[in-house]
DNA sequence: TTTAAAACTTACCAAAAGGTAATAACATTA
DNA sequence: TAATGTTATTACCTTTTGGTAAGTTTTAAA
């Protein structure tokens, strides 16, 4: 990432969610906030390794929040902030688009 | 991907698409159709490889075609296909998205 | 005092992605 | 006959990605 002018935009959004983990995430959280372990159990196939690489990396962007609980065994909250939110008729799309796709390989 | 229920659908999109490459590829055909050569000048950090690879996997989904002139030096036009131009509208909201993001970041 | 629970963190390793550079193919032109 | 131009293909190698599994932290409960 040299970025010669500033990157193309379209560029700027795969690089926050154009990835396989992170679209599934922000479609369970799209639903509310949930903690690291139900987040997990939702998306069995993610490590615990990705999983907290990933939700540490959208805090980062400004896409998702974390709110740790001062109780022992830890408690961690996960939510969409509102800019993460906004990817919704993104996301929405895509998946539209993706079924459609499918749909036509089919029948 | 030994996809348990068919794979979400925004995967299957991104699957297609959500490669730094390809979206930069979608966006040079969006204006028209190219020669292999007028791509890669218009894309240059591409490697040769990848260009080639890239472009035979999006035909592969039915993304651009591909069409080869029977002449020396050879000639092969790329041009996205009606499924391929569908997703204009995903990568234009995508790209408003980033840009505004961006905007975001700086002021 | 040992155990348990939740959310990490780290080390190590295997697999996948992607770059470079050399090579092919072949009609036309010099 | 040799060079040229365009679109690939291939081998080799480095980098990146991601999985597994073990360890850490801390308080409360047994």
């Amino acid at each position: 990432m040299t970025d010669q002018e500033t990157e193309c935009p379209v560029e700027t959004t795969l690089s926050l969610i154009g990835d396989k983990w992170k679209v599934l995430i922000i479609g369970e959280l799209l639903a509310g906030m949930k903690r690291f372990g139900e987040l997990h159990r939702t998306i069995p196939r993610i490590s615990q390794k990705m999983l907290t690489q990933q939700l540490r990396q959208m805090e980062k962007d400004g896409l998702v929040n974390r709110k740790v609980y001062a109780e022992v065994p830890p408690r961690v909250e996960y939510a969409l902030t509102e800019l993460g939110r906004s990817l919704k008729p993104i996301l929405h799309a895509m998946a539209k688009w993706g079924s459609n796709y499918k749909k036509g390989k089919k029948g």
